[in-house]
DNA sequence: CTGAAAGCGCTTACAG
DNA sequence: CTGAAAGCGCTTACAG
């Protein structure tokens, strides 16, 4: 039976005390003599009584939640972000609430609301495109927010970037290490930032290099099937005109590609071509090999967003300064990368 | 600078209206003319006004949210049950709050506790082992809960399962009906009532087919180097001896065995040794060929589970029966599975 | 259509 | 050590 659940006055009543007794075996045992306390927890378990937090969030003006909206818990890059950020936030004993926007910038928003109404002691959010109304309502509501994986000017958020400019970089210089000589950059447009930092990256690492040629191909997209594509055109050129080291922006592009030489015999991997992720996704679609990719540090991330809201949790008001972090990427060798063969 | 929330008395000062009819034109605009309206609106909008739901939560004694709390996020399982759950409780309005408890019985118990004392809807529980005594006091609670994949006597709880004997059956037929003849069952101890369920299905599946013979393999553990450990025990018997088709209990195990077959040599996969893995889990580690698996359909079983719950929250006091909904798991045939070569 | 007032269930000084 | 009472910010009959 649905019954309501009992409140502190019927347990008051219960043990024959006031309410304030109640409230202060609950929260401040101390001032409270064994005897009475005893009976109070008594009549607490006899009754199954619950704090109602509304009340008491009500009463006090606070919470002990923080509340954490992640762009797509289907990718793995975000799960560990949420793994990172709890790792702060039990540092200190808050709770953390998650809201899966599932890549639904409706829904963000209205978890967004949802945690403001709640009045969460802040918020992290790892946004999607298109987020700055969101973002700039919850800003001037003086709600704590830090941001994930977001960087465009004029937030007034504290912030944690990966670099995307070192992700390529760190992507291209291995293959540059490894012996390969001719380097393809395989991504969509550059209409997502970071696409276009990892794409600076790359370049840098060719030109600093030397010896080595890029080639960039363009996709539409930036999932598997796309790398499917580029594999099927790689086939029709002659091998010596192919790309011998290829860094996909994303896993899934590099698995697609990596599958696609595969399946049709075009070339082997990393035999003949060498293919590096830029993502570490434990989430994407995998490929015939393990993909060597570099990996963007998502529970360092959550950890550092954490910690930056904390900090501005903690601070007397108007002390607070936005800082951003920057977390660095590494890179994690597996199986679709190798040094050259000799001679090639 | 963090400057405390204005209220609605604010709101109603700023709009020179009571402080009922800016509650009016939030919750039951029609009641209100349109003049006053616009003006409460824009102080509304001018003050940054945002509701308090503790206090409207404590004043209605209702919330629009229910809490999810999910054993494991790093297991997309569980991100699938999310995504079910979101489903079904989106098209009532409602507001899903995920708690990762990542394998932590300790932090399960918070989250059940932090959704009880903020007396949300309902809860959705895919509980770990051991959780009976969480669950009891939910239940003593009266607030309404439905599990996810526990299978459990005396469970007083409406419950979404696998059907896991189901699951092992269709592994070990897809592997007769595909010509194999000498079936391995790999697994670790039955502690895990899955586990025990599923050897279950494997067997009827090998009885009823006749012509097949099985052999059961008992690991440790149920991950990854588990398998490992299984195809080197594999490689040290000729290759007479060997299963031709094998059902790992766990994609993990399943992808550790074809990589440790494929590493050392051993035999080919799907060629020599067919391999179904029993969870479809894309979080697993990946193994050399893609893995044909049971897929438990975390999709339908979290909306499923989403379905129970409304119906429980909205059933009239004392008129609810709780009852338990199974979902058929599907066969999902991808590389690591072929039609055995003739004359083996 | 609008407002005064009670009440939701806590917490917290303040007396005693 | 314990209790009476005000107050947190809403919602909701009930008058007007």
């Amino acid at each position: 039976m649905k019954k309501t659940n009992p409140s502190m006055l019927d347990v008051a009543r219960f043990a024959g005390v006031s309410i304030a007794t109640v409230s202060n075996v609950i929260n401040r045992p101390e001032k409270v003599s064994e005897a009475t306390a005893e009976q109070v927890r008594a009549a607490i378990a006899e009754l199954g009584f619950v704090r109602n937090d509304a009340a008491r969030s009500l009463a006090t003006g606070t919470t002990s939640s923080i509340g954490m909206v992640l762009a797509d818990l289907d990718n793995s890059l975000f799960v560990d972000m949420a793994h990172g950020a709890q790792r702060g936030v039990d540092a200190v004993g808050l709770r953390l609430l998650l809201g899966n926007a599932a890549c639904d910038l409706t829904r963000q928003d209205d978890y967004l609301r949802l945690f403001d109404e709640a009045r969460v002691g802040g918020v992290l959010l790892s946004p999607m495109e298109d987020s700055l109304a969101g973002i700039e309502r919850m800003r001037s509501h003086g709600r704590p927010m830090v941001l994930l994986n977001y960087d465009q000017d004029g937030i007034d958020c504290c912030t944690v970037l990966v670099d995307n400019e070192e992700v390529g970089y760190l992507a291209a210089r291995h293959l540059i290490e490894t012996g390969r000589k001719r380097i393809g950059f395989v991504a969509g447009r550059d209409y997502y930032q970071p696409v276009h930092a990892r794409r600076v990256g790359v370049q840098r690492a060719v030109r600093e290099a030397g010896g080595a040629r890029l080639e960039e191909i363009d996709t539409g997209g930036l999932d598997f099937e796309d790398g499917l594509a580029v594999a099927r055109a790689l086939g029709e050129r002659p091998p010596g005109q192919r790309p011998d080291g290829i860094v996909a922006v994303t896993d899934d592009i590099a698995n697609g590609i990596a599958e696609g030489l595969h399946t049709a015999f075009v070339a082997e991997v990393p035999g003949d071509i060498s293919i590096v992720g830029c993502e570490d996704n434990r989430s994407a679609r995998s490929g015939p090999v393990a993909l060597t990719a570099v990996q963007l540090e998502g529970v360092r991330m959550g950890q550092a967003a954490a910690e930056l809201l904390l900090e501005e949790m903690n601070a007397p008001a108007g002390e607070h300064r936005h800082r951003t972090v920057t977390v660095r990427p590494g890179l994690v060798v597996r199986a679709s990368t190798a040094v050259a063969p000799l001679g090639v």
